[in-house]
DNA sequence: CGTATTAGTTACCATACTGTTACTACTATT
DNA sequence: AATAGTAGTAACAGTATGGTAACTAATACG
């Protein structure tokens, strides 16, 4: 975005940041996140509407960006667990934000 | 998103959240119209990679939801004005987070 | 032996999103 | 008379995103 019309264009924050987690999936993935690790299975369970197929690509790109991290277990049945890196934990007061005003704003109107 | 697993499904507020200002443009516009009224070819000179008709859609759709006002006036040339409304500017705390996140993050990053 | 489990991958398809180009109406300016 | 400026719209095209179904490996359980 350009901030002043008389100068030269100055990236914007917020562009930069909707780029790294601008997804439909992605804040969701986060905030499942946010307190603990999860299994890939949980993740699956706890964001029904999310195929398989799309939340590992969403996964593999978070990773990629350096947000979260992977842990493989070579055990059988394999077990693979994901968590917030320090990158992905200091999001926390954004997802924190977006979840108090879904709160007030979308879940009480709901109600109604 | 499931928040409990032994339960029912509860609706999550990132997700709902998502659903209204989940675009890749419209938290940049929101961003942008934070501070003051804008006129449509404003918006497009400080959004440069958006596309008049995307913006178009945008903006149409960011009223819908009834978080921008538009203001037409009679005149020739035609004049346009886009401005947050209450629920709009609701979001302040959130695009706030947002641009602190995108500042220390990415900016600061790309100057290395 | 047959089935279940986990964390995926692969192939294929459908839809959503985004972009380009050309066009409108009306008036003022050159 | 031609051009510029505003805020779009229409038609069309391409890309991105998301979904489904079938399949993998290795082991445990009945």
């Amino acid at each position: 975005m350009v901030t002043n019309t008389k100068e030269k264009a100055v990236p914007c924050p917020v562009t930069g940041m909707i780029e790294l987690i601008g997804g439909k999936w992605k804040p969701i993935i986060l905030y499942c996140l946010r307190t603990d690790k999860r299994r890939f299975g949980e993740l699956a369970v706890r964001i029904p509407a999310i195929s398989r197929k799309v939340l590992t690509e969403q996964l593999k790109e978070l990773e990629a960006d350096g947000l979260i991290t992977r842990e493989q277990f070579n055990e059988t049945p394999p077990r693979v667990e994901y968590g917030l890196t320090t990158l992905g934990k200091s999001l926390a007061p954004v997802l924190s934000e977006m979840e108090k005003w879904g709160m007030k704003h979308i879940i009480n109107k709901k109600k109604k």
